[in-house]
DNA sequence: AAGTGGTCTAGACCACGGC
DNA sequence: CCGTGGTCTAGACCACTTG
């Protein structure tokens, strides 16, 4: 690619603006770049599916890897918190929380069944007015008064279970990637925790790293 | 966090260099900043174990778990490529190509069983002289005169095959994550295929991401 | 030696959030 | 409204790679 200064002189802008553009695009793994020597593209990036930026975002990953993506809403249901889901979420065994249950298609293929468990007390409107088809991250703009800042996601391997199987369909007893995301709003207060089962047999999860 | 003015007068420097510390922390998921509000500490970057800068770097992996990590060369062979081989290699099959196999271990027990392929015409030592306990970065280096400048890595879910449970034990027919990565060097140049097998019931792999 | 990206300064204005 | 981070300019020097 042009050098930074051949850059800023065609664009007529400032070098430190190519700059943090040219950063951007090496964060992503779109460019690769190394002083003294040069930026080149990274020709191989249409081979992955996911960016850092929108990893685990299902939506986005379906659509990624040329599918049209679709929610199901199965459930939404409110009930005590199991102990594991307590301890997730920071809250009292036996408080209440929110179940809900949706499968992720790609194209019409089921990809990924997620459940999302949300306290109760968070909720601000109507539970019946919870429209299931939405992205999580408008869920909670709309009916939680929430952001979203940030998630952890552990990357787990299972054998699907046989309820799990009822909705993705495929063979019995094959093995699936389970993602733990728990999500966090500001000041660290634990918003959600989710479970992703995730048939890597329809979609691919890859992503390119620089190294060093 | 104090805002960028405040540091940038208590440190002696401008305001774009503490940007760009500040941009690096943010890029890994340390802080959160949002316009118009202020940057804050994430508190639960502790309960991750890779940064984005380092996924999938076994060493760091194993170390960010809090264990030991060492390396066990289990094989160094070389013999033509078989045709899936070839392919992600950018070779023809039956080319000759040589096979590293490693195992990853956590304090004593095993992790990780790496299998790398790489093409024996990148090849520049002898190689028997090549030391299956370095990291594959300065096996590069050394031994082929090559620098590794991005990775791209697929995450698949896999049952465990006889072969694998030899190395790693655990329960016979459980599930584990199966990472294939390849690693490319200068002008988009395939430099090698790996195949890891990755106990994801001993190693936990999460990440923060920050999100919007 | 020449050219690259990496770091840095000292200013400026804008978009957004909270009060 | 004020303070925050986001964007931008027009310079400068340094560290590194390549011919």
């Amino acid at each position: 690619m042009p050098s930074e200064s051949e850059l800023s002189d065609e664009l007529g802008v400032s070098r430190a603006t190519v700059r943090t553009a040219l950063a951007k695009l090496a964060a992503n793994g779109f460019i690769l770049r190394k002083q003294g020597d040069g930026t080149y593209v990274n020709l191989r990036i249409r081979e992955t599916s996911a960016q850092f930026g929108n990893l685990w975002d299902l939506v986005r990953l379906i659509e990624g890897n040329g599918y049209k993506s679709s929610i199901q809403p199965l459930s939404i249901e409110q009930r005590p918190a199991a102990e594991t889901e307590a301890l997730a979420l920071s809250l009292n065994t036996a408080d209440s929380l929110i179940n809900l249950r949706r499968l992720f298609f790609a194209d019409q293929r089921p990809v990924s069944l997620a459940d999302n468990f949300i306290p109760s007390a968070l909720l601000c409107e109507p539970l019946e007015s919870i429209d299931g088809h939405l992205h999580i991250r408008d869920i909670f703009r709309t009916y939680f008064h929430q952001d979203i800042v940030f998630i952890i996601t552990d990357i787990r391997s299972t054998i699907i279970s046989a309820e799990v199987h009822r909705f993705l369909g495929g063979a019995a007893g094959r093995s699936i990637l389970e993602l733990h995301i728990s999500f966090y709003g500001k000041n660290n207060l634990p918003l959600a925790f989710g479970v992703n089962y995730f048939d890597d047999s329809v979609l691919r999860l890859s992503l390119a790293q620089a190294w060093n």
